[in-house]
DNA sequence: TCTGGGGTCCTAGGACCC
DNA sequence: TCTGGGGTCCTAGGACCC
């Protein structure tokens, strides 16, 4: 298929259609397409049942039980015993992520990938070119909603994956459309009907209104988006400030952002790990924050990135969490010229004696790899870059725990895994 | 029952500069 | 002795999303 052009035949008063193709149940669907035996069963990925973690995702047939997404695992076991529990296989997603949005830059190159199951596309003036294609008939209409049928059977062929798609004249009217039509359907909301199909539903279901404003709005005795709609947007700016005003426009299914299909890069980069039990010791914590650190670094450098500041978390045993971050004088994308920064941050954030159940780190403040140095400055920082690229290709051949620095050395003792499940002893000395 | 990991965006106060 | 207004950067914290 050929992009779209513009068409200067087509009427100047052509609604936008935009499409948001989101994957069902992502993690689950791919595992039970990958092992087929899990067809029709519960299944729930996020961890396994003695895990310390959540659900990520959940099957149908698992949620018809009552397990949800972000429920502590254990929980989701007393529920659904019977359900496979599987940690998860990132790899295996991200390919059947790109090949959907392969497929979905076959109709348009306007795709914009939100996440790993969900994508916008914009195909506003693409009817003659579909008519073209065979992708929708000449009596279509309406016609996005032939296209996005069009599309959704295509991914079940090629790849096997049931997908829902949501189909209106902004990107916040296509991602309600597609909640509402979930699972595997398809809900097209007709140009200038966006307000009557808005108005009946919970506020809540607007993007961007979590269970804090939800429950503010509530307490002005707001309830359906058709509430907030009827209100004077100046009253709304008001009471909740100038980000009130977007609200309110929301509310009306006014929704300006355009589909970028290139958004540019990552804003920060960070990994965090919660024990498999409460540290009192800040040996292993230290430990644990140079190994996420290094990973953290890794990406970095992957990326062709520079950063600046750096941000230590710790999560205390009773979920309160404390965050410092600090900017260094230069930016940089090496191990040692954050370490000591973070080292001292932790060393800010852990005060209390209480048991700390995560630690995390942030990068941040990023610039594009290629930076000028004093001549001195220069030699020692290429040196330094040669090594970090020796160690990254060792690490890229043989898994990352083929190496393991002295910082991150006492992790072996106290924390036998990291977040991919590798055995981080048996791959130090099987090496 | 006991709460993951990786992100984005917004607000607000203080420092600093002109 | 009394003193503005604006802009930008830094940091902390919170809400939200998938």
């Amino acid at each position: 298929m050929q992009p779209p052009r513009r068409n200067s035949t087509q009427s100047p008063a052509a609604p936008p259609a935009i499409f948001l193709v989101d994957i069902d149940a992502f993690f689950a669907q791919v595992e039970q397409i990958l092992r087929p035996e899990l067809a029709g069963r519960p299944v729930v990925v996020g961890g396994l049942v003695t895990d310390r973690s959540v659900v990520a995702s959940a099957s149908y047939e698992a949620r018809a039980r009552g397990v949800k997404t972000a429920m502590p695992i254990a929980q989701a076991h007393r529920i659904c015993p019977d359900a496979a529990f599987l940690r998860g296989n990132f790899h295996a997603y991200a390919r059947f992520s790109e090949a959907m949005m392969d497929l979905c830059r076959r109709y348009t190159p306007l795709v914009e990938a939100v996440s790993l199951d969900e994508a916008y596309l914009n195909v506003t003036g693409c009817r003659r070119l579909f008519q073209a294609q065979g992708v929708v008939s000449s009596a279509a209409d309406p016609w996005p909603l032939e296209a996005a049928e069009h599309l959704k059977r295509t991914i079940r062929r090629e790849l096997g994956l049931a997908v829902t798609i949501g189909v209106g004249t902004s990107r916040l009217v296509a991602k309600i459309a597609c909640d509402y039509a979930k699972p595997s359907g398809i809900a097209w909301i007709h140009p200038g009907r966006e307000e009557r199909f808005l108005a009946p539903l919970p506020l809540a279901e607007l993007p961007g209104i979590g269970p804090k404003t939800a429950e503010r709005l509530a307490r002005y005795n707001l309830r359906q988006i058709g509430d907030l709609a009827r209100i004077p947007a100046a009253l709304v700016a008001g009471h909740f400030g100038p980000a009130g005003e977007a609200l309110a426009a929301r509310a009306r299914g006014c929704d300006p952002t355009p589909v970028d299909p290139d958004p540019g890069g990552p804003k920060s980069i960070s990994r965090q790990a919660t024990f498999q039990a409460n540290l009192i010791d800040r040996g292993p914590m230290k430990a644990m924050l140079y190994y996420l650190l290094e990973r953290a670094c890794r990406q970095l450098r992957g990326a062709g990135l520079l950063a600046r500041t750096v941000t230590v978390k710790v999560r205390y045993a009773d979920f309160r969490t404390e965050a410092r971050g600090r900017s260094l004088p230069t930016f940089s994308d090496h191990d040692d010229d954050f370490w000591p920064v973070a080292s001292a941050l932790f060393n800010k954030v852990h005060t209390r004696r209480v048991g700390v159940r995560l630690v995390g780190v942030a990068l941040g403040h990023f610039a594009p790899a290629g930076r000028q140095l004093d001549l001195f400055g220069e030699r020692r920082y290429e040196r330094r870059s040669r090594l970090y690229r020796a160690i990254d290709g060792l690490r890229r051949r043989f898994g990352f725990s083929v190496l393991v620095t002295g910082r991150a050395i006492e992790l072996l003792a106290t924390h036998d895994r990291d977040e991919h499940g590798f055995r981080l002893r048996t791959a130090c000395l099987s090496r």
